[in-house]
DNA sequence: CTTGCCGGGAC
DNA sequence: GTCCCGGCAAG
């Protein structure tokens, strides 16, 4: 038994109807954001983007996460080679090794975020985050002045997004910072925290374990029992775990530590400040993904989409009852499928002779005979 | 404009 | 359950 789905609010049954297709569509640098190296498809690097390095974060930039600036020193650099997550070709679709990519993922997060022991079923929640990733990936450098993103996606609890004069081509520290989807590496441990945001509508509360924000989605939200054993991992739905710098969160979750449980207003999230980075994502996107777990982004493609279903708000960026930023008002039409490109009954009977078209036709629905 | 098909209604 | 269609989005 699912609660209903509440208008604007996580759509767990959402996610889990998007999760396999995506995994279907699933191609190139899906799960890049840690492991997996550039995808080996498309046309090579080496020719139009000579001089230009990978950054994929195989070792993650333990140094630049947490700190963009450093970023900009990096790029700084006299070398020619740049540290610049130069976007691999979008390469064809369903060449992708889905198995080695999932592997990678789960490895990562398994990895990199021991907390998750406590939460198994994160590893595939932020399934539909993966997108941002990919979608920054896929950008050829050469358009990346136009191209995604700013880093401002998350709460500025999570990454430091004052650097107003550091200049965005190609490409903005944010976005490199954001880019390695691994904000805090293992090196630096030390000066980590990881915290559990919910998700629900206008609640965002941030907790310090999985298990309590566990806890706080069974009661609060799915009023449910606190015991765990009563769990069905509904729950992971809708918290994500947040990688902040001590300093960070010192500064920022003052107020939203548990010991103001009963404040509703969710942390402040930056506005986005760099609405031109953004333009070509189809998406903007959830702005828990920024610092989070390398799993933590967003999938999608230019033609497909539906990776917001577990974060759909109607919130509205700049209102302050906005529980998360710059989430596009009309999901609902993105969860639509897109069109496809098969010929379908329609099209290839005619009207004439409907009587051969697939009942699914006939009854205006997504045809059956000519699958895309 | 045409096409595909979602959402929902009638039965 | 089957069957149909209004209406929408994409092209």
């Amino acid at each position: 038994e699912r609660p209903q789905l509440r208008a604007g609010g996580p759509d767990p049954s959402a996610l889990r109807a998007e999760a396999p297709w995506l995994g279907v569509q699933g191609s190139g640098p899906r799960a890049a954001p840690v492991t997996v190296p550039a995808p080996p498809q498309g046309p090579s690097m080496g020719g139009s983007f000579a001089g230009l390095e990978f950054a994929l974060p195989q070792e993650p930039q333990a140094a630049d996460l947490g700190t963009p600036g450093t970023w900009a020193g990096a790029a700084g650099l006299p070398t020619p080679s740049v540290h610049i997550p130069v976007p691999a070709q979008r390469s064809p679709p369903g060449k992708a090794r889905l198995d080695e990519v999932m592997a990678a993922a789960a490895l990562t997060s398994l990895s990199t975020s021991p907390l998750y022991l406590g939460a198994p079923a994160v590893v595939f929640s932020p399934e539909p985050g993966l997108e941002p990733w990919r979608e920054a990936l896929v950008q050829p450098t050469g358009s990346y002045s136009s191209s995604s993103n700013s880093g401002d996606w998350g709460w500025d609890l999570a990454s430091d997004q004052s650097s107003p004069s550091t200049p965005s081509p190609p490409l903005p520290p944010e976005t490199a910072h954001f880019l390695f989807g691994e904000p805090t590496p293992r090196k630096r441990k030390s000066s980590v925290q990881v915290v559990f945001q919910c998700l629900w509508k206008s609640c965002g509360k941030v907790l310090h374990t999985a298990s309590a924000i566990q806890r706080h989605i069974r009661l609060v939200h799915l009023g449910r029992r606190a015991e765990p054993e009563h769990s069905d991992g509904e729950e992971d739905f809708y918290y994500t775990e947040l990688d902040i710098g001590v300093d960070k969160l010192t500064d920022g979750l003052s107020s939203l530590t548990p010991a103001s449980p009963e404040a509703p207003v969710p942390p402040a999230f930056p506005r986005l400040d760099l609405p031109s980075l953004l333009r070509p994502l189809a998406l903007p996107l959830p702005p828990v993904l920024s610092s989070a777990a390398p799993l933590q982004t967003c999938h999608s493609d230019h033609t497909h989409q539906g990776c917001l279903a577990p974060v759909r708000v109607d919130a509205q960026p700049t209102e302050g009852r906005a529980t998360m930023p710059a989430l596009p008002s009309k999901l609902g039409a993105n969860l639509r499928k897109p069109r496809g490109d098969a010929k379908k009954c329609r099209k290839v009977y005619g009207m004439d002779h409907r009587d051969l078209w697939c009942t699914a036709c006939r009854w205006k629905k997504a045809c059956q005979r000519f699958l895309d």
